[in-house]
DNA sequence: CCTGTTTAGTGCGTATACGCATGATATCGT
DNA sequence: ACGATATCATGCGTATACGCACTAAACAGG
């Protein structure tokens, strides 16, 4: 029925209300949530590529790399050459970077305890679970090439 | 354990992939995902206020204002001067919105099959039920209030 | 060794997503 | 009626979030 309609709305209302508080509390802090978010990728990966950083975040190598301009100003990131393809960078996390996701991670810890608070112990597994799976189920590719099987179908 | 720090991430990745895929979808339709949330939260609100609207859409007033004039350029929405508030604006679909969102519910189909198809259908009531209740506890506001209890106080 | 294809990064253009400041109006308290 | 204040829309600035086209380098065959 309207769970249908209603998880896209549930799932973008959630994750805009968990984006605005975070850049809202990460702000005097200098960064941005989606900064938070590079440094946190990039400190669970040495020596990554701005690809691979892009595919890690769920982003996209493009607006990975105007991050990563501004996150290279404020010192927070290094990138140099990689080492065996001429073609490649390789993105690391400065000491500043490092000291910095440590406030980080402490100063965001409000916000999951206020996102976990709300779910029982048991939920917030589950709640894990069937996003990835959505988001797997996503990215999957494909979902264009429904369009000529869903024929039927009333619009509402 | 890590749920705590998986679950903002597994979030991100949900709602990207679909909004990327949406996106994507909807292109050939001439709309953006955004706007078809637009065009969809109009249409079962009328007359309703532009601020009205982007509390319904979890968006922003001023996000919201760029929107409606690329729609109202698109011909799809129509804004006109409040009756009784001279502030305000309200805001409705055209004839030509309707046709389109009626289109944009066909073609999404697709999307929201693929989403629902990964998951047991109680799963699908139980994601927008916690989806709900962490979206909730993330707007009553006052995440920021634990900032005097989490002491250590170095902004840098 | 030399083409054809793929892949990494960049630059450009467009559409959100906000915060903040401003002008115009509405509202409330006295 | 009137001044203090709250509210609506707008404009401005910044940071994503992408798609797309382009350059350069890696790579696969022949």
């Amino acid at each position: 029925m309207s769970t249908e309609r209603d998880l896209p709305m549930a799932l973008r209302a959630a994750y805009l209300a968990l984006h605005r508080v975070s850049d809202a509390h990460f702000a005097s802090y200098g960064v941005t949530a989606d900064q938070f978010v590079l440094l946190a990728t990039l400190s669970q990966g040495q020596a990554l590529t701005q690809r691979e950083l892009a595919s890690r975040m769920s982003s996209d190598p493009s607006t990975v790399r105007a991050m990563l301009v501004l996150l290279d100003q404020s010192g927070l990131v290094k990138r140099q050459s990689h080492p065996s393809d001429a073609r490649a960078k390789t993105v690391a996390l400065t000491a500043a970077g490092k000291r910095k996701l440590q406030q980080l991670w402490k100063a965001g810890q409000p916000i999951r305890d206020k996102m976990l608070g709300c779910l029982e112990p048991s939920d917030a597994g589950t709640l894990v679970e069937l996003l990835r799976r959505v988001a797997n189920s996503l990215t999957e590719e494909g979902v264009a090439n429904f369009d000529a099987l869903t024929n039927s179908n009333s619009v509402n």
